[in-house]
RNA sequence: CGGGGCAUAGCUCAAUUGGCAGAGCGCUUGGUUCGGGACCAAGAGGUUCUGAGUUCAAAUCUCAGUGCCCCGACCA
């Protein structure tokens, strides 16, 4: 958790430090080997080892989604300029950030393959930054009856957003999401899935990430462009600053309005549906990696883990070899019929303790050591990526402590409550982190000091407009995160009070904190 | 789009300030090793970002271009 401060590879680990956390988070992606900077300006490449770990996000979301009654399908991944603009809020709100396809054709010319200039479309196509537009184009022809209602759909896919400044996993400019887009015959039921869907996204959180969220609206200054309400989950990393994880918006009737969707009811009367759509994309890995990670590398909640348990054979020559690995392929067996996703690691060559390095910096949750005194006792040696710290704990005791040596019949029933275990205990921990970083703040002499003590969320009254918002945030340098639900605030941070910027009465507290 | 920095081997960086292109790590091969990042030997790997200029001579100086990083504005 000493991940305020950079860390650079060296031979004993990510040791050296510098006072940056973006740089030690670049190091914990480059040595878990999850993604890269492709070379195609502010695009990404995620290696294999990230991608199986955004495979088993999707698994557990879609198994959600559908838990829900929605189902999946596939929209276009252009969008006619025209469609952008029946929504007026809503492109005003991606008009700096859209790539736009212009042409259809390349030529030969002096050598070199230009664009056509004779191949112009007669109307440009904007690569999706998000697809309300497009779907609800296509809504327009599938809803005619309140019997066609609700349409709750979810699409898996990659949309294209022009940010100027790209940082790995949290704002690249194409990234991988899904995006789920549901039309409702009265307000009540998409009110009651805008909800729904954000609970989902923090269930999803907390018990397969181990990340607790706050759950709240956004101001209406920070709300989705054409959005009725923002609906969000906020997450605090280890330096204390906030990452929006997920979003779940109230559309209202402003797409079904700009699309013409409407249908008959029951009473027989023409209505513009109600909307809804929520999202969540690769950037969750950025916030897996900030919420979780130490300087050893990638720590994974075993939920998430592509590799749960890693087996490595210890052995000094042919014979011990031979004797180690058969051992190792029979508990690798005995895990995996178990359902444990386990992984032996028999490659020649390599000393163990570069092996332990290698996968404890990909974040594998569990180690099985196998070596001749091992097979000779019967007994096994687990290692646990990580165990809750105790106050003033030496390194070398913690060491020890993650190491446990079990009868061998013991040791592979013992291996799946390990795993339940460290699930909890990265919640735990985290949760820890969050709560000790989490301050009420009555005055604006006091969220000074607390900002400047590293920060963390300032809970505090607020009852401004955007302008105010707008003013606050240039101080301090923070944002208004969300505005929680009340049962997201301590018991004491209820109730009334005064706005801390403009004195107007207010009964709402709001997050504010410095974000990614 | 503004301000700053950088560009040399796959990676991190040297190169006496203008004088033969280098090291560590990684990679390949062979041997010895293997309970927390092994060692020895041999080897592969370069249009020094691109183009022009100055010079007997340019990685080094000048100009132009391009790309990347950091700080702002923008943001899931």
């Amino acid at each position: 958790m000493s991940a305020q401060t950079k860390a650079v590879s060296t031979k004993e680990g990510i040791t050296a430090r510098t006072q940056d956390y973006a740089q030690w988070y670049l190091d914990v992606i480059k040595r878990a080997d999850l993604a890269e900077h492709s070379g195609v300006r502010g695009c990404m490449v995620i290696k294999p080892h990230g991608y199986a770990i955004w495979e088993t996000m999707q698994k557990e979301l879609d198994r959600r989604f559908k838990e829900t009654g929605h189902v999946n399908a596939y929209f276009p991944l252009f969008i006619p300029l025209s469609y952008l603009s029946k929504e007026e809020k809503h492109a005003a709100g991606f008009a700096k950030e859209c790539a736009v396809v212009t042409h259809h054709r390349l030529k030969s010319q002096d050598g070199k393959v230009i664009v056509d200039p004779d191949s112009e479309l007669e109307e440009p196509l904007v690569v999706r930054p998000t697809s309300e537009t497009i779907i609800w184009a296509q809504y327009k022809s599938w809803i005619e009856s309140y019997r066609d209602l609700p349409l709750l759909i979810n699409q898996w896919a990659n949309v294209v957003r022009w940010e100027m400044r790209p940082r790995l996993f949290l704002r690249t400019a194409e990234f991988l999401w899904q995006e789920g887009h549901t039309a409702h015959a009265t307000e009540k039921e998409a009110l009651e899935e805008t909800y729904k869907m954000l609970e989902v996204y923090a269930d999803f959180a907390e018990n397969v990430m181990s990340i607790p969220v706050i759950r709240g609206h956004k101001t209406p200054g920070e709300r989705f462009a054409g959005a009725v309400d923002t609906l969000c989950i906020e997450a605090m990393m280890q330096d204390g600053k906030a990452l929006q994880m997920g979003t779940s918006h109230y559309l209202g009737q402003n797409f079904s309005k700009s699309a013409d969707v409407k249908f008959l009811n029951k009473e027989g009367k023409l209505e513009y549906v109600y909307a809804t759509s929520w999202g969540v994309s690769t950037r969750l890995i950025g916030a897996l990696i900030m919420t979780h990670s130490d300087d050893l590398g990638l720590v994974l909640p075993p939920r998430l883990a592509p590799i749960q348990v890693v087996i490595i054979p210890i052995y000094k020559n042919d014979e011990e070899r031979e004797k180690t690995l058969a051992e190792s392929r029979a508990v690798l067996s005995e895990l995996k019929a178990q359902g444990i996703l386990a992984r032996l690691d028999d490659r020649d060559g390599l000393m163990p303790g570069a092996k332990y390095y290698e996968w404890e910096a990909k974040g594998v949750p569990l180690r099985i050591e196998i070596g001749p005194k091992d097979i000779e006792k019967g007994s096994l040696c687990l290692v646990r990526r990580f165990v809750l710290e105790e106050p003033n704990e030496k390194p070398e005791d913690l060491r020890r402590r993650r190491k446990s040596f079990l009868p061998r019949s013991e040791s592979l029933g013992a291996v799946k409550p390990i795993l339940e275990t460290m699930q909890k205990e990265l919640l735990e921990r985290a949760r820890a982190l969050q709560k000790s970083r989490t301050k009420i703040i009555n005055t604006l002499e006091e969220l000074e000091a607390f900002l400047k003590t590293g920060g963390g969320f300032a809970l505090l009254h607020w009852a401004g407009n955007a302008e105010d918002e707008d003013a606050m945030s240039k101080r301090f340098e923070t944002t208004i995160r969300c505005i929680p639900f009340p049962e997201e605030l301590p018991s004491d941070g209820r109730g009334e009070g005064k706005c801390i910027w403009t004195g107007r009465p207010s009964s709402q507290r709001v997050i504010i904190a410095a974000a990614y």
